[in-house]
DNA sequence: CGACATTTTGCGTTTTTATGCAGGAATTTC
DNA sequence: GAAATTCCTGCATAAAAACGCAAAATGTCG
């Protein structure tokens, strides 16, 4: 087995689990334990896990389990949702993925708006639960503990049924060469079929995600319609994408 | 289970129950008071909680006031919450509807057990999502604001492909003679498939609800298999519910 | 292909960490 | 104020981590 398996193989383990034992993998994998801890002080430089004694655990545990820490760069991803905002109209059908950009969307929505949201992520439903105007329709199937949203064939059926006027995703990594990607594989086949399901695709990424690129395709560039960022419309990191025919906030 | 799950652990039961003590912890977790002081230390230390003699209270605790009233009712839920665990075993797959007392059946999920709970209810799925071992499947279809519950045909319909072990209903009405009622007509239509969709069906319901009725039916008192109250079974309040064959506990 | 550099891995050894236990001190409780 | 808890301190132990080193695997380049 290969380092790089391994240690996809043990990534896997850690978001299937949200934990796992450095005894337990080293059997399982069939190498030493020293050979498991120096995997898990790689990724855990990485921030894929945290490493603790004995083992290590989901990256997603602290939020899960901790109080709401102060959210990365959550002046950006508010400027990202008063431009997103702007596209709603009232009467709409809006596809939304996860992630804390969608959730300053959800939080910047305007109280009179009324429009009906679809999303299978659990922290997008609190926000628009507390909206006094919006219908929510909830995409059901297997929680994924670690990024709190349904993944599975049932959630991507109900979401082939749809057609919606609006798709808003928060995207991890684009650039021009590879498009829009990620690198969690149920989330990416999300994804990708509420690209399919919606009449406009709207992407919402802060800057620094701009021109990075991940190991899974989500889609080309010319699948989206929309791109939007906390950066001026104009600047001029943003001229290759413009390029491509995406219009750009 | 690590270090880092246990402290996790607890500070999740500070924060639901506002304090805790060191001996029922050591219990739940099966570890040493010793060890679960030395966590309370260090939580303390964090500031994630106030460690006091005998066990820790919630940081939050000055500004949280609970009405007496409202205590009461809780400590009634929190019984038969632990009644109904009981009935709950490893590899199990579960139903649920929503409703407080569904809740704190939720929060009182020891640590170790492993189960699939399959809920429509917003607050219980984030109940579920916060305990280390248990899978969660959402049930979806349009969100109802008022009772934060999915319901609707695509919902039902996903409830049918379901045969779970144990189904536990939250109800808010039962008597001998009008059997199970509730009062929101899409909340029923979802409980009744739910009943059908178990092979055991256990009611949840604090004993004031008992011997009243509501305008639409759920289903009769021979749909459901046991009956769980605050009150101890030989109560003679349930003697009636006991003579039509229903287990009560 | 073969020699050499680099990376990866496994194995002792030492160090650190986590946990339980014993006994005395401190505290709550009645 | 006496009994019962709970807490603290130090210690023992077992498990895990870190370290250094050498063997093995892999990659590189003439």
């Amino acid at each position: 087995m290969l380092k790089k398996e391994r240690q996809a193989y043990i990534l896997r383990q850690v978001n299937l689990h949200n934990r796992v034992l450095s005894s337990v993998l080293s059997q399982e994998i069939n190498v030493s334990e020293d050979t498991i801890r120096r995997d898990l002080y790689e990724l855990s430089q990485q921030g894929r896990l945290i490493k603790v004694h004995g083992g290590a655990l989901s990256p997603a545990f602290n939020q899960v389990y901790y109080s709401p820490t102060k959210i990365y760069s959550r002046e950006k991803k508010a400027v990202i949702a008063k431009k997103a905002v702007s596209l709603i109209e009232d009467g709409m059908f809006i596809l939304t993925s996860g992630g804390s950009t969608i959730l300053e969307l959800a939080r910047a929505l305007p109280p009179q708006l009324k429009a009906t949201f679809i999303t299978g992520s659990i922290p997008a439903v609190l926000e628009y639960m507390n909206h006094p105007n919006i219908d929510v329709i909830i995409i059901g199937d297997k929680l994924s503990k670690s990024s709190k949203i349904t993944t599975g064939g049932d959630a991507i059926n109900k979401i082939k049924e749809i057609k919606a006027d609006l798709c808003f995703l928060g995207i991890n990594s684009i650039d021009t060469t590879h498009g829009i990607t990620d690198n969690d594989w149920e989330i990416v086949q999300v994804k990708k079929t509420m690209i399919g399901s919606a009449q406009k695709v709207v992407c919402l990424s802060i800057s620094e995600k701009i021109n990075t690129f991940q190991p899974i395709k989500i889609c080309d560039l010319s699948d989206i319609d929309i791109l939007i960022t906390e950066l001026p419309a104009d600047s001029e990191q943003l001229f290759p994408y413009k390029n491509t025919g995406i219009a750009v906030m």
